[in-house]
DNA sequence: CGCGGCTATGTGACATTGTCACTGTTCGCA
DNA sequence: TGCGAACAGTGACAATGTCACATAGCCGCG
């Protein structure tokens, strides 16, 4: 809790939660804390379930998943607006698996208790509607990252990766490590993708960061699907 | 809709549902039809939204996706006692989408309308605490399903779906195609597989058909993970 | 400055899996 | 009986994963 951030109107600025009835919103406000944490905290994994629903105001939130064999691979992001309902929500239902949420940078989010979401739920129809639209739409996303695991090449994997990372700009740092982590691979082969694409002049590399040269031919590449 | 199995009471036989409040249980039996499909039917799909969401009595409900690029995979399963409540908002919220659902044999269940069920989740929290329950437990599984699409191995995975697909029995009636298409996989590589467990006297092959006769090693393998 | 120690990256050999283009086999049925 | 469709087998090759290293840049510290 950060006193001299308090946002109380922050309801007004979530794009699910605008539309919502007055006097839900005045509930969801007056129910809540705004909370921060620093990059790097751990959020929720196992053996750590939140007791709060969170609704992410601004930075973000990576989701992974860590198996038996050591084996990572991000499974998706929570982005200012969004909320970690859905995850919460099965941490509570089975505390006994293995995905975690990291803060990615600085976090500031609000924190609904679960008795005032049940509540929420019952009470509002556009909450409700809200809620089940981010249901569904994590899983149809996971649908489609099955898919891309299961079917798609790595080259079309890696340069979609690589421009969903830039963000518009043209130099993501990172390494070859995390990127492997990101599309649940080796890191051998994301050294020779990144190869491959340096020897077509489509980037540029250097210790710790990746340079694009040529957007258009690695848009091209990505939307091989 | 097929009025000699109207069966009034299917709600206390539904594990999730017949703890319900009787006001609950009450208004969905009241405002639910019970229907009947033959095996094979589309229940959902590209372009095909049902309006009601469905409550499982009997049979079962294979989800696959197909992907642009013309490869299959099974998804999961929805049994006897069990909802689409998950998919068929998914459906709603996104209609775009690829995944389609096929009666994989007779298929007896509870059609609830939507606004019925928007009612229910308002009115009784044990309604909801099922349907985020089931909700729960798809992401839970879907995100297993990630990590073993992307890190097992496939003669570990042939080995536990052969498993799971004999149901304590020894004979699974299935083609090398069906079974790449469970996993994702191509035909070719099942057919090896098939091979080498053959080979090792673990299973026994014909036409369309697979025996199990050393069930204890194929757990063996499929354990390790 | 130079020297470890750490992290990041490069490399080659090999195993596993996916793809392609076929062939052969079995079954149902006209 | 012959034909077509579905089912299964095969070999060559490409793509990806695994392993055991080697090499290179970075940083703090004496």
């Amino acid at each position: 809790m950060n006193p001299e951030e308090i946002d109380t109107e922050w309801v007004e600025r979530f794009p699910g939660l605008s539309r919502l009835e007055p006097a839900t919103k005045k509930l969801l406000l007056q129910r809540s804390t705004v909370v921060s944490m620093p990059e790097s905290t751990v959020i929720f994994g196992p053996g750590k379930s939140p007791e709060n629903m969170l609704f992410l105001l601004s930075g973000t939130v990576r989701v992974q998943q860590v198996s038996e064999t050591g084996h990572e691979i991000v499974l998706y992001r929570i982005n200012a607006g969004e909320s970690c309902v859905l995850t919460t929500a099965c941490l509570l239902a089975y505390d006994d698996y293995s995905a975690e949420g990291i803060a990615e940078s600085a976090v500031k989010a609000a924190a609904v208790p679960r008795q005032v979401f049940d509540d929420l739920v019952a009470q509002s129809p556009s909450f409700r509607n809200f809620v089940f639209a981010a249901f569904s739409k994590r899983i149809t996303d996971l649908f489609l990252m099955i898919d891309e695991v299961a079917f798609q090449r790595m080259d079309v994997r890696l340069a979609h990766k690589l421009i969903e990372l830039s963000k518009g700009g043209d130099q993501i740092s990172t390494t070859h490590q995390k990127l492997s982590v990101e599309l649940g691979t080796a890191r051998e082969v994301i050294s020779r993708q990144l190869q491959e694409f340096q020897r077509r002049a489509w980037v540029e590399q250097s210790r710790g960061t990746v340079r694009i040269l040529d957007r258009a031919q690695l848009e091209k590449l990505a939307a091989r699907d």
